[in-house]
DNA sequence: GTCTATAAGACGATAGAC
DNA sequence: GTCTATCGTCTTATAGAC
């Protein structure tokens, strides 16, 4: 047992654990898990090499403590749904809530993409559990939706992937999109001008009309 | 000067070339550029590492080699448009190659993805001239089209982006789509399905009709 | 809890025999 | 054109002084 000194015990710890995995996103970003090194992570926090294999016994461990508040953020704002909400009221917040957190968080979707892009190693599992589940509650919701009359006839899932595969696009492929726009970074106008415009064609193309069309 | 033997000289060279590429393909999408070892390029491609060396002088040039090949595969099946062509038809024929593309080719829509995400340091350039104008063309036409009122008001590069996205998607995420719809990998069936759904959504979003719905 | 110093091995790349 | 052996560097991780 350590007597904490009057130092707000916990304070410092909890400072450089922030710092490192703000570090580590940075740097698995930019080189993936292998390609990262822990060296340059520890530079880029401003902490000698040791201290973070202190606070993360290693590199796959520090690597799991990002993809997992990554999970965390990706499920904060994710609400249940019931056949008996409105579809076009359930559809349109949660691809305003997709796009605004591509915007917000890229690097998080870059982090998780590339996780998946390389076979999900860390994971598997929560795909095959979590992700499935959700997904397979928000498809039957959307099958009673179709059944009363309420959208057009699509394929439930598809929907799903054509809301992910579009806001993500915008946060892990920034540079391309920048490039092509001619911008130097995204402003408030234009993430809501996207969000309008995948609204009105994802809504549209459902048989569903999105609220600034009424 | 050697004289060749009569070894059908080249062809050794050529297959020797095609393997590491291919070897390369797999490493690369697995981890990345700097994660990636050229050990295990070679011994993928059942050779020393030295003789990678011999035919491709560093792992930058390997890495640009397959680049070059993705972009080509990419440029491959893109048909110039004009403001005389019909919307519908154009729309439906890009989307449907760019879907084919993913499904037959996800390993060469991984590494340009990862590329991408990492900042594109190798595909800057290509982003900033052959990209952008490519794009450029296309929203023009698009642009045109929209004024004659052949269909919905929409930002055409919004739209490009929608199709990259959705497309992109089923080749970068293929583990997490096969795991959530629970199939061990993609059938013919289902990238019809998936084309079909896709052409429907967004181009009636667009104020356009697939052909399946005429 | 922090930091220097270093162990043990993997890395890209090359020299040089065949 | 091929392959073994190796150089110098960078890697993760730890030992041990403070």
């Amino acid at each position: 047992m350590t007597r904490g000194k009057k130092y707000q015990p916990g304070k410092i710890r909890e400072r450089n654990i922030e710092q490192i995995l703000n570090a580590a996103e940075q740097e698995f970003v930019l080189h993936g898990f292998k390609g990262a090194s822990t060296q340059a992570i520890a530079e880029r926090a401003g902490l000698p090499k040791a201290n973070l294999h202190y606070y993360f016994k290693n590199k796959l461990t520090l690597y799991n403590a990002v993809l997992e508040n990554i999970i965390d953020l990706w499920n904060s704002g994710l609400q249940d749904i019931t056949a008996a909400d409105d579809p076009a009221e359930v559809i349109e917040k949660f691809i305003r809530f997709k796009a605004r957190l591509s915007f917000t968080h890229p690097r998080a979707s870059k982090i998780f993409a590339t996780e998946i892009i390389q076979g999900a190693p860390q994971l598997k599992e929560h795909l095959r559990t979590d992700q499935r589940e959700w997904v397979k509650t928000r498809t039957q919701v959307i099958h009673t939706w179709i059944e009363a009359g309420k959208m057009r006839p699509i394929d439930p899932a598809n929907l799903i992937f054509l809301i992910w595969g579009a806001t993500q696009h915008y946060a892990d492929f920034d540079c391309q999109v920048l490039t092509v726009i001619n911008k130097a970074e995204y402003d408030e106008e234009y993430i809501e001008h996207v969000s309008q415009q995948l609204c009105e064609i994802i809504m549209l193309g459902c048989g569903l009309t999105p609220s600034h069309l009424k």
